[in-house]
DNA sequence: ACCCAGGGTCATA
DNA sequence: TATGACCATGGG
């Protein structure tokens, strides 16, 4: 039977394991939002190229990205993967971000208001948009990603058939909301998928074929 | 050569 | 509601 309030044990023992991460690799909010289109299903190491080409481009900016080709736009993100797909949600949101107006401007609307103008934007699902709120406008929202229903299955959090509504409500209430910790608790959960995968396919409670031996210790610490 | 990465949309049942 | 196809590069 599973406890109330587990998820903050995992909390301080992931902080305790690999300390604070200071998430989200970006030097602008801006950058966060660029950054959480491109890594949709992809390796941040690709993203980073991605990233590298629009700045050297000068179009790390709404503005450019809106008012380019979007062939030309697809060609900077190419080793991003999906760059035709992505060419277009890349515009879709910058058309989006100019219309509202302005970073001050959004940062004025609520949480929820911006969460369903985020999702309404083609392109932006669940886990874009709420990277986007937490990351970008330091909004308290947990981000749902394969990382964390992995983890919090195996370590007998969640079942694994929680709707990712459910399990993000879940996180925040036991986080009382806290902004820092959210932030943290999500970055911890992604360094400790990327950092203890071994890829060998031991794991029964494991979704995916690789596993994770570390996450398995740990959680043997912790839960077993 | 295979697996999969910090997902989302769309069509189908 | 819940699957499946599709998108595409690059590292292990």
């Amino acid at each position: 039977m599973m406890q109330a309030g587990q998820e903050r044990k995992l909390f301080s023992l992931l902080m305790k394991a690999y300390g604070k991460q200071d998430w989200w690799p970006a030097d602008t909010p801006f950058e966060v939002m660029v950054g959480a289109i491109l890594t949709q299903n992809t390796a941040w190491s690709n993203v980073v190229k991605a990233i590298f080409n629009l700045r050297k481009n000068n179009a790390l900016n709404p503005q450019a990205i809106s008012a380019m080709p979007q062939a030309q736009l697809a060609d900077m993100i190419k080793p991003s993967g999906y760059f035709n797909i992505k060419a277009k949600r890349l515009q879709s949101f910058c058309y989006w971000y100019l219309q509202q107006g302005s970073y001050d401007t959004l940062s004025k609307i609520s949480t929820d208001n911006l969460r369903k103008d985020l999702l309404s934007v083609h392109g932006i699902g669940p886990e874009t948009a709420d990277d986007i709120l937490l990351y970008a406008f330091d909004r308290p929202v947990f981000v749902i990603d394969a990382y964390t229903r992995r983890l919090f299955t195996r370590a007998g959090l969640a079942s694994g058939h929680e709707s990712y509504e459910v399990l993000r409500h879940q996180v925040e209430q036991v986080m009382q909301d806290s902004v820092v910790d959210l932030n943290e608790f999500h970055a911890l959960i992604v360094w400790h998928a990327k950092e203890s995968c071994r890829k060998k396919p031991i794991c029964m409670h494991c979704t995916l074929q690789h596993h994770c031996n570390y996450a398995q210790q740990l959680d043997g610490y912790e839960f077993g």
